[in-house]
DNA sequence: CGGTATTTTCGAGTCAAGCTCAATAAAGGA
DNA sequence: TCCTTTATTGAGCTTGACTCGAAAATACCG
């Protein structure tokens, strides 16, 4: 009977699913023991499948590893993104904070994983796959950054690839001296003030100027011109009084 | 005869000799093939050395690898000092270009070392040293600052270390961003903007509030001195009609 | 269902590299 | 010169990533 003709999709569906399972796997060995720590043999009994499988699935360790990391990074951008979208506040500066929040967080309870998209990176020639996702993680913050230009909260002549370099590198070395100095001492050093400091930095940076005291280098040299002329008409007059 | 007798020091100044040999072709091997890829091996061959005599001085490749990256720390601390006291201008913003350019192009040329300090740490337990020598290193920055700070060119209520996050934090993203471009696309993103991004970022965010914000002490000065001799042409031909 | 072709799984074996250790050489001291 | 101590060595040991031939599972066809 026809009825029988298994779905030609039931094998494809069956093979992702051990794909899934060797991933969920490989992910929970790598982040208990790290890249060079974890085992394949423990991968392999943990996905309950034979060590050599592994590698009809994937080619190497560092291709598991990476396979594992292109996961991880859509799921934060999955994140941040659903982040974004219940922000109440649809103002830049609302959005940043939020933002900023989750990704110090996210740095936080990930830095091995963080650490390791880089540290592969020199080894692996598949270098341009983890920075499409990373690509794809920062786009978040484009996005935001340039919503907040056009509505003319952000300057115009602000540069989007230094603001990010800016926002994401000073969190996430945040991240890093909070984990060290937490470790050590349990000194102040929270969360909170390096967010708000952030939102300040971004407000006093990159915030569009209020009022024209902030204003720009050709506003100052307009006056200094009107400034000039004046002077001139001033001695013109004295010149006939005299 | 006594003579004879062989200074003390002597044969611990050899060994010292062949620690800098060994510590020498090893950073060599390192950078060359990174971590993973690095040979003992091949180190016992340029070092002249056996393989097995690396292991009497140090424990595994792991600590070997710790104590070139020590040496390598310690080495930019020096340099970045070195930076610092060859600056003619005395002030902040000056010194701050100039450690930022340096820091940058540090970062770009030694990035897998930089990477590999923080990728080491979480597998070795004497995380301690790097984290001595990364303080070290910041230090330079936070002398800087708080010299700022203390002159009044910088505001009092600026954190350092969120300032320090920020100005490291940043640098090192961009050395990052500006290396993977760099492969792909030889595009803008030069060094030049990201350094001078940085000083203006501190002069708006950190910077002691002037009378206006943005344009430079210059510019301002240049119009008070103006309005200041307009002030007293006025006074002047006012004294004379009355 | 039976037989055959194809695909998938497996784990014992290979290989490479970090590391050990017993033997050897060098140095120091009387 | 002989003995003690220290330094050096490289042949093996061990471990872990990866291979491969065979076997099990699956698909295909009459």
């Amino acid at each position: 009977m026809a009825i029988k003709t298994v779905n030609p999709e039931t094998q494809r569906i069956k093979l992702e699913r051990k794909e899934r399972v060797i991933l969920e796997a490989a992910r929970a060995v790598f982040v208990e023991h790290g890249f060079d720590g974890a085992r394949m043999q423990e991968i392999a009994r943990r996905a309950g499948i034979g060590e050599g499988t592994i590698y009809s699935y994937y080619e190497s360790k560092a291709e598991l590893m990476l396979s594992v990391l292109q996961q991880f990074w859509d799921g934060l951008t999955l994140e941040a993104e659903g982040v974004m979208a219940s922000v109440q506040a649809p103002d830049f500066f609302g959005g940043l904070r939020a933002l900023a929040q989750y990704h110090l967080n996210t740095v936080i309870l990930n830095s091995d994983f963080i650490n390791l998209t880089f540290a592969l990176r020199r080894n692996n020639s598949e270098v341009s796959v983890s920075r499409d996702h990373l690509r794809h993680y920062v786009a978040v913050f484009d996005r935001l950054f340039l919503r907040g230009q056009d509505r003319g909260e952000l300057r115009a002549d602000a540069i989007l690839w230094q603001a990010r370099d800016v926002f994401y590198g000073s969190l996430e070395y945040s991240a890093r001296s909070i984990e060290m100095t937490m470790e050590a001492e349990r000194s102040a050093r929270e969360q909170g003030p390096v967010v708000e400091d952030m939102v300040a930095l971004f407000r006093s940076h990159y915030g569009a100027v209020q009022t024209t005291e902030a204003g720009d280098h050709a506003t100052v040299e307009l006056l200094s011109s009107k400034l000039d002329q004046l002077s001139e008409k001033f001695d013109a007059l004295a010149k006939r009084l005299s």
